[in-house]
DNA sequence: TTTTATTGATTGACGCGTCAATAAAAAATA
DNA sequence: TATTTTTTATTGACGCGTCAATCAATAAAA
């Protein structure tokens, strides 16, 4: 009993199980019977709307790359000082949103991937360069250049590092000593002092 | 023309062709074959030694975990001082036996393998203990065990995290501008001030 | 009647693991 | 010492399962 207009929902529901798949799996080695039987439909109506497997997967990224972008546009929204959009970048990669296992396993994933896939490198290069420029853009406010881009590049190691070791689910257990984490840090570099 | 006494050189040769392997794919999407060839024998013989593909990735992984291990104990021999404890465990990480394109691929892989695979997961937890206790090991000697253990939390996520950035080749170009970032955030959490 | 949605069945490739076979060294026996 | 037997090293061929991708067929909406 087809239904007009199913494109756009079904994208998004393969989508959907492609991250709740690679987040159960822990890896892109999910089949395509396994992602089309989440999202309630046929491999073959998987293939229909994306082609090829590298596509839903590209596609994925991209999706969860989006979501990560408009997260931080909203939060930049809220900061009124430079020292506030530098917490608002912090802030959102450790949100409910972004740091859910589903997601963290997503990342992981997705990086090996890049090592073979030319286009995934590039996407995931896109999000380095974006992660960076958007710490910059509130450090600049507050260090000279050589030294901002030195905090943001540490930065954007540290946020990273505790993704991966998420990943491991030993460390850091939760959202809140990670921003800490890094909060901390961040004040150290900002103020020369660190906390108590 | 069997030569007697084989078995450990053709392990050693499976496992370095197993590391070379990964390191090229830049996954652990490689195959018997493909590791029985690099190591010039046949993937009958791969099967032979190591009875199933996941037990000679796995000998693969403790194989590199034991190589960093023997490396920071050198390194502890003619650390004189808790200070350069710590930075004995920087510069092995990013030494030229470490931090090169194929261990960092293998890292990246066996971290998303650790998913699916417990054995793999609690291989991989140790080294995390491990590089915790190599740190605090020099830090309880400066700083307060509380902050000590925040300090190494922070420098094995930057650690972890610089690792990743590496293997995207973007950001962090070599392990100098690595150990210097890494150092400079411990020459500000032990000294409270930061490099010029 | 053309387009859109959908699937079951099928194909073709690929890769792990097995097995029987071969050959040389070592050990045991005569 | 000469021989037979056992152990160790090694491989080519192959079976079996898995999975991505295709295709022909069905059915409802436009």
């Amino acid at each position: 009993m087809p239904k007009i207009g199913m494109e756009p929902v079904r994208r998004r529901a393969l989508i959907d199980a492609t991250i709740s798949a690679i987040g159960e799996r822990g890896s892109l080695d999910v089949t395509m019977s396994e992602i089309a039987g989440r999202a309630g439909v046929s491999s073959a109506l998987a293939h229909h709307y994306f082609g090829a497997k590298d596509e839903l997967l590209f596609a994925t990224m991209r999706h969860i790359l989006a979501e990560l972008n408009t997260d931080t546009r909203r939060a930049f929204g809220l900061a009124a000082t430079p020292r506030q959009r530098v917490s608002a970048v912090v802030a959102v990669s450790f949100s409910d949103e972004q740091f859910q296992p589903q997601i963290i396993a997503a990342w992981l994933a997705f990086y090996v991937e890049a090592q073979k896939s030319m286009e995934l490198r590039r996407l995931l290069r896109i999000y380095a360069r974006r992660l960076h420029s958007n710490l910059m853009s509130g450090l600049t406010g507050i260090l000279p250049r050589a030294e901002a881009d030195r905090v943001a590049e540490a930065t954007a190691a540290l946020i990273d590092g505790l993704y991966i070791r998420r990943a491991l689910k030993d460390g850091v257990p939760d959202a809140q000593t990670a921003i800490a984490l890094v909060e901390d840090y961040l004040e150290t570099k900002l103020n020369g002092r660190s906390l108590p």
